[in-house]
DNA sequence: ACCGAAATTTAAAACGTTTGCATTCTTGCA
DNA sequence: TGCAAGAATGCAAACGTTTTAAATTTCGGT
């Protein structure tokens, strides 16, 4: 037991060759003879050879990994979609021979100074950056230091190009304004977030230039903030929408959690929906589905999106494209049953 | 910009020193002198140095790396807890200094060749293997190859042993039947799955003893079985149990995905929860607390037990302990409303 | 001032690859 | 048969560390 792995060494000594052919032949260089490469290859696999990743990367600077620094979240909480994501990134890194390191930030330890290392320590060629802030060190640090890497979500104003994949959070926020405008409704509730992320902008900038666009003076919108992780307050913050004189006839929330917590409390306060209330969310995160009477939201795919995001990474890393790649999706609507045509007038 | 990455032979050259010197500087060796060893590693600091992975895990044959090989699944199915059991596995692992690598098997590979990829190529210094199979191929060649890892989940028998981290399925499912039994049913259903995962053993196996432990033959339990993945033939499956002239008052499900198809059929059956049928399911996926009318089930806490897992590998990598390392995990009852007194006789 | 031991530092080999350059082997043609 | 050109293979350096064994410096005691 406890077989050792074989070395490139002892390979070309059972062949009786030298480490620089068996390494060509395994190559495919076609200077080394046809005869050659396929007695090569063939021993190769019957002994079971498999390269040393730490020479390799040594001497050819080329990993074979891509990193992703894993968000610090609280105790309880887990980023909803990272199963997802990993999911997608692999499948995207697997049909080009990578591979994917996750890097977590310890205790004291910044989101910022997990990537460095990761960077500097030459275990990754290149890095997928999640979870964008309006302003974003990690961004800052991986231009400036020139290293590959494709950021899910999107600076609002950048002055230096990088490369990009979002989800159209904009245009989903105006679809579901005009759905929910051509249902009747004129009174509009956005729950978003304390949170910087620039996320929550450019879905709220996308709602108000739906307004907007609609030219209807008669169209009122309430906005209330909740911070991200405190669910007692997120509550509270979401019943001073709900339970007050004049609460507007369809909420949209800023991503699924808010939704649910829209949809659970509007219950615990009597409210049918759709009959009193209409709710629309974004991400279609499992539990939508299942929450009564079913949430309409918008689904991003995350894995293909990660999928796609692996993709673009390899391109960068293989070709270094002077512009930056850049691709925007559109979510599509999943309509459920927490949206309808807005209430006959209450007084 | 582009700046390069300062090496170790660099930061001796300014210092003035050999590489062996800042090497073992660096690495705390008491025979520097004390006040080189701060010199050292206050150039490091300002110098911004990090050793380079490749070189070092050549040398020092340690890669410091931990993998997992993610289990393959179809294109729209993703694993349920993949994002919470990495994120334990980063937590545990960084605590000493190690990181986490991800494979992901390609298309028209199998797990197994890329679990002996990433071991033989050195990637990792031990591997988590999780979704034991009731003969599991990767345990035998990690085995036969002395490299280090931890199960998470049990082969049922095995001559050899080998470190495991499992959920007590057997408990909580003798618990959830002590627990429908003292409501006063009698009549049970247990709603498994065909794929051959030792867990579904395990947890059937738990519930038969604590039916014999109760030694009332008035006791029945009808057993259906559903293909893993096909959801229709899932449904299909549970109608089965549901539609039948003689249908369970209880019925336990393998896992909550299970039981939320039980709930769902139930209710288009005009069945009440917990009314007219209790369920129970096994996992506490964030789905089961909004499914009405919030199934009961038991959380195995898989970031808690992720992180314990990374603990124990990294033990046996430096330790190589002459015992096996194992923990049962007893999972705990979440109490939601699906599940209930017996319904009064019906005939 | 000198010796020897202790304290501190260094030279050089090794880890397993890839690759630029040099060498050896074939082969066709004179 | 001899020679040149092309085909095939091999030598040795390099990648950036760690580590063994050896060298150098320091220093107390005489």
């Amino acid at each position: 037991m406890t077989s050792r792995v074989i070395t490139l060494k002892e390979l070309a000594a059972s062949l009786d060759l030298s480490i620089t052919t068996v390494s060509r032949a395994l190559a495919g260089h076609e200077q080394i003879a046809l005869k050659t490469r396929e007695r090569v290859a063939q021993a190769a696999r019957q002994a079971g050879y498999v390269p040393n990743t730490a020479a390799r990367t040594l001497v050819s600077g080329r990993s074979g990994f891509v990193g992703l620094v894993l968000p610090i979240r609280g105790p309880n909480l887990v980023d909803s979609f990272l199963g997802e994501f990993v999911t997608g990134l692999g499948e995207g890194l697997v049909s080009h021979g990578a591979d994917l390191i996750l890097a977590t930030a310890a205790l004291g330890h910044s989101e910022l100074s997990v990537l460095r290392h990761v960077v500097e320590s030459g275990r990754a060629d290149g890095v997928v950056v999640t979870r964008i802030a309006e302003t974003d060190v990690r961004l800052a640090y991986l231009r400036e230091r020139g290293f590959p890497f494709v950021a899910h979500g999107r600076l609002l104003d950048s002055d230096f190009g990088y490369n990009w994949l979002d989800t159209d959070g904009a245009h989903a926020f105006g679809e579901a304004f005009d759905m929910l405008y051509d249902l009747g409704h004129r009174h509009f509730g956005l729950v978003t977030i304390s949170e910087a992320m620039t996320f929550r902008l450019l879905r709220q900038d996308g709602l108000a230039a739906a307004i907007a666009r609609r030219g209807d003076p008669s169209v009122r919108l309430d906005v209330v903030t909740a911070p991200r992780f405190d669910q007692a307050a997120r509550i509270e913050v979401v019943n001073g929408m709900l339970r007050g004189p004049d609460r507007p006839t369809a909420i949209v929330a800023l991503f699924d959690e808010l939704a649910l917590t829209v949809m659970e409390e509007a219950a615990r306060a009597g409210l049918g929906m759709p009959r009193d209330l209409s709710v629309i969310g974004f991400d279609n995160i499992a539990a939508s589905a299942y929450a009564p009477p079913g949430l309409t939201t918008f689904d991003a795919s995350i894995r293909h999106c990660a999928r796609e995001i692996a993709d673009m990474l390899l391109t960068v890393i293989a070709e270094k494209p002077g512009k930056p790649l850049t691709r925007l999706i559109r979510p599509t609507l999943v309509a459920r049953a927490s949206h309808g045509p807005v209430p006959r007038t209450r007084s």
